[in-house]
DNA sequence: GCCGTTTTCGGCCCGACTGTTTTCAGTCG
């Protein structure tokens, strides 16, 4: 999404927030999370829709006033009413709405009877005492907040996927011995495969709940027991990662799972779209009044609705019920389907280890060809390649082929887009190779203007087949740089170059929605590993995760094709008269 | 604030747990 959508949606959850504290009408609180939510998802950029005096009004759960609102915010950074609530209410208060355990009422009274605004003074209040004396407060409450403050003020609070993932395959072992435990799954964001995990959700079925909170509390890395009952507890790890289980009888299994799966704004969706038929969905099933027809598998679920099990990526309200009901979901591509890695490094630059474990390793992972994409020589920390280098690598490559059929290794190169737009190697050090992935690696700051035209303009490159890690984020270190995707989408399809989703576990750059905008456009995504190392290719798995969540089938992805079909892609159109705009190289 | 082949007003998803309460409000997912 573009960068000024994040900004407007977050104006629009400051109102929510400010508004729940006043407390408004719940429902209007959610218009406004709700268009939050849909300005973040947009492929389209409000602020150039505004410039150009489009409005959003019409999208779904957004009308008249709120389009007024969102364009008149992606206009001047704020609106009316927001500049009101703003001076009604303290700068900071929004803030500990993000605290576990302070909600919209607490915050206000907080504020109102101790004149309390930001998390460090709540903290005080709360090491001082002062908080217990309130009404509807008490001793626990009060250290339930100086502990939740404590943490919040420590350190940041979603933890990356593959992270996630090595904690909750530690649960799913501890737990698995547990007797009469029927089914166990890993719900929630991790499931649906988000690039960060804010904490895991553990579903269990079985005859025993008790057995089975019993066993999870005890696990090795609890740090903190938040609340335990028969058939639901919560703890925090000690990397303060919170972990949520429950236990739910078997026939309830798939009605559990779609619920804690979510996302949800999802289960508000498909809840909603239940009471139109007369039903109920809840953890425990979809009732007719008060008899169960369905839950006890999550298609159950779905087909009580009248409509086809969706895939948990898709899960975020984001058109797939409507999807759903037409019969259009896509077939989501699979990490079987991919048969090549298009960026790998070796040891002859920053990689670990060598060209032949690479690619022993990449066979390994079932695929059938990689390219080896080092890095070029701006990159003197890597010790980039200059074509000399670039020259022996191939060399090298050329005798590893020689082997034998069977697996290829393809000669290519991340190449460094310089501040101008132009390669950091000529054209004639590229032109011999199999394939060239071009990356910004500088100059992050570049106003949105000029770094999307240094991308163009490299992409204008007809050497150039692929653009790898398009907005250069590295996830909780590093943000996006400020480009306009849709114009690069559209120079990519111009160009026919295929855009990079990026499987390192820090960067899944192309995020869901930009897979999804390349996908509407033709453009084709390239779902590589950039290994450093032979164990990396297990990054793949990751970014077929992404790649799911942005709607992607196999045939939307570049390297699911065989080799020959590959190459048919990766050739440079042949040189034409200049100004032939599709193809033939541009003038120097 | 949005939305509507039953409605332009009156709805808007659902339940568990905790703590502070004598029957429930607040928060969370």
């Amino acid at each position: 999404m573009p960068v000024a959508n994040l900004a407007i949606a977050a104006a629009l959850e400051e109102i929510a927030d400010r508004l729940e504290i006043q407390d408004a009408n719940p429902f209007r609180v959610r218009a406004y999370r709700n268009a939050a939510r849909t300005v973040q998802s947009l492929g389209r950029d409000v602020q150039a829709m505004a410039a150009r005096g489009e409005t959003l009004e019409g999208t779904p759960g957004i009308g008249a006033d709120l389009a007024q609102k969102i364009a008149e915010i992606a206009t001047r950074g704020s609106c009316p009413m927001l500049d009101r609530l703003r001076g009604e209410m303290p700068a900071a208060i929004t803030e500990l709405l993000q605290v576990p355990g302070l909600g919209p009422r607490r915050v206000r009274a907080l504020w109102h009877e101790l004149d309390v605004e930001t998390p460090e003074q709540v903290l005080r209040a709360a090491r001082d005492g002062r908080i217990r004396g309130l009404h509807g407060f008490g001793e626990k409450t009060e250290r339930g907040i100086e502990s939740a403050l404590a943490v919040h003020l420590g350190k940041e609070r979603r933890l990356a996927l593959a992270i996630a993932a090595e904690y909750a395959e530690s649960l799913v072992r501890h737990l698995e011995g547990v007797r009469g435990l029927d089914h166990l799954v890993v719900a929630g964001s991790f499931r649906r495969m988000r690039e960060t995990v804010g904490d895991l959700d553990v579903l269990a079925t079985g005859t025993s709940g008790a057995a089975v909170v019993e066993r999870f509390v005890n696990h090795p890395e609890v740090a903190e027991v938040l609340s335990r009952g028969t058939t639901r507890a919560g703890v925090r790890l000690r990397g303060g990662l919170q972990v949520d289980l429950r236990v739910v009888p078997s026939e309830s299994f798939g009605a559990a799972l779609a619920y804690f799966t979510g996302s949800k704004a999802h289960n508000i969706a498909l809840r909603r779209l239940a009471q139109e038929r007369g039903l109920k969905i809840n953890e425990y099933g979809v009732f007719r009044g008060g008899k169960r027809i369905a839950g006890d598998t999550e298609e159950s679920v779905y087909r009580a609705v009248g409509l086809p099990w969706i895939p948990p990526e898709l899960r975020e309200d984001r058109g797939e019920l409507d999807a759903a009901r037409a019969g259009t979901l896509p077939r989501l591509i699979e990490l079987g389907d991919l048969r090549g890695d298009l960026h790998v490094h070796t040891d002859a630059t920053d990689g670990r280890d060598s060209l032949e474990a690479m690619a022993v390793a990449a066979q390994a992972q079932g695929l059938a060809y990689i390219a080896i994409t080092e890095h070029s020589r701006r990159q003197a920390m890597a010790h980039g390649l200059d074509p000399a280098r670039l020259a022996q690598q191939g060399t090298a490559i050329d005798r590893l082929n020689a082997r034998g059929p069977g697996f290829r290794v393809l000669k290519g190169i991340e190449v460094d887009i310089l501040e101008d737009g132009s390669l950091d190697l000529p054209d004639s050090a590229l032109a011999g190779l199999d394939v060239v992935v071009a990356a910004v690696h500088s100059q992050f700051g570049l106003a949105r203007a000029r770094q999307t035209e240094r991308i163009l303009r490299a992409l204008d490159n007809a050497n150039v087949r692929v653009l790898a890690h398009p907005t250069g984020r590295l996830i909780g270190e590093r943000e996006p740089y400020d480009v306009d995707m849709p114009a690069i989408v559209r120079k990519a399809r111009e160009r026919r170059v295929a855009i990079e989703l990026n499987a390192h576990p820090e960067r899944l750059d192309l995020i869901d929605t930009h897979c999804r905008l390349c996908k509407d456009a033709g453009v084709p995504v390239a779902v590589d590993s950039d290994a450093h190392g032979a164990s990396d290719f297990a990054f793949l798995r990751y970014g077929i995760g992404q790649a799911r969540r942005g709607w992607l089938n196999r045939d939307d992805v570049l390297n699911t094709r065989t080799l020959p079909a590959l190459r048919a892609f990766l050739e440079r159109p042949a040189a034409t008269s200049p100004g032939n705009r599709t193809s033939g190289k541009r003038r120097a």
